[in-house]
DNA sequence: CCTATAGCCTGACGGC
DNA sequence: TGCCGTCAGGCTATAG
């Protein structure tokens, strides 16, 4: 779930839900997602509840697959998420409505409370000082939606570069935000096959790789990444074995890319170059 | 620079 | 039904 879409996503849903309460206290029910050694696992649980309880949720950020949550309007300090392969948030109130895999729990003063879930604890919840300096010690690239990021700065970032356009894609350090299933879904559109590498790309091709890039990921955020929503020409909901290219019928095909599964059309997406 | 692999962790699914 | 292998929308570290 969790590629860019996913998490602008719960990133709205946590500005509908959860800003401007006091945080009544943190329940840490599975300290691995808070990064830590196991010797000083309790101390990092501490730190982090110490660092949220009596203040509150003052606004959000993302970059990439990463959320941000500033905690306090003038503080410094803010809360990450990162999702791994399984994460999410629910707020809710009832302990009856507590969602499954629940690993942290942020507690509001008005009963209510924030879950921030994880079932294969892939994800990471930590308190950081400086998200500049966060996104700088990732390495990450620029955020693939920002406005910022433009033709000519996608262009100057894989020059020169051989790599498989999948694998550039998805490459954090390159951009930040497009995972397996969402360059699938733009190569799709782009009529590009997974394996081809980026220096067999024409200027044209890549450009509109570019653009094409941008309107899927915002297409699937109007769509709230709900892929039973998206429209009809996404290959997202037919990308599984036996799958079909719901615009001309092919069967699609897969193919490990970076290690992992590339669904496309043979028909649409013809290899060039390479 | 690039690819492939393993590992982290848990669950779902298919085959026998 | 149970057991086993494989795979899964993430990232990192390592080797070649």
């Amino acid at each position: 779930m969790p590629e860019l879409p996913d998490v602008e996503t719960m990133r709205r849903y946590l500005e509908s839900t959860s800003l401007h309460q006091e945080i009544a206290g943190v329940e840490v029910h599975a300290a691995g997602v808070v990064p830590s050694e196991e010797v000083i696992e309790q101390t990092r649980v501490k730190e982090l509840k110490d660092a949220l309880t009596g203040r509150s949720f003052a606004s959000t950020r993302r970059h990439g697959k990463w959320m941000f949550i500033a905690l306090d309007e003038d503080s410094d300090e803010f809360l990450v998420l990162h999702f791994g392969m399984t994460g999410g948030l629910k707020y809710f109130k009832d302990m009856e409505q507590a969602p499954e895999y629940d690993r942290v729990l942020f507690r509001f003063t008005n009963g209510y409370q924030l879950a921030y879930l994880s079932m294969r604890k892939l994800g990471e919840v930590a308190v950081i000082d400086d998200v500049g300096r966060f996104v700088h010690e990732k390495g990450l690239g620029p955020d693939a939606l920002d406005p910022g990021f433009d033709l000519a700065t996608f262009t100057d970032a894989v020059e020169g570069r051989r790599a498989m356009v999948k694998s550039i894609l998805m490459d954090q350090d390159t951009i930040a935000g497009i995972g397996n299933v969402y360059s699938d879904e733009i190569l799709f559109h782009a009529g590009i096959h997974p394996r081809t590498t980026i220096n067999h790309l024409g200027e044209e091709t890549l450009e509109e790789l570019f653009h094409t890039m941008k309107d899927v990921l915002k297409k699937a955020i109007e769509y709230q990444a709900e892929p039973e929503q998206f429209p009809e020409s996404f290959i997202t909901r037919h990308r599984h074995d036996g799958g079909t290219c719901p615009i001309c019928g092919s069967a699609l095909e897969s193919v490990k890319v970076s290690s992992r599964t590339a669904y496309y059309c043979p028909n649409r997406q013809r290899k060039k170059g390479c």
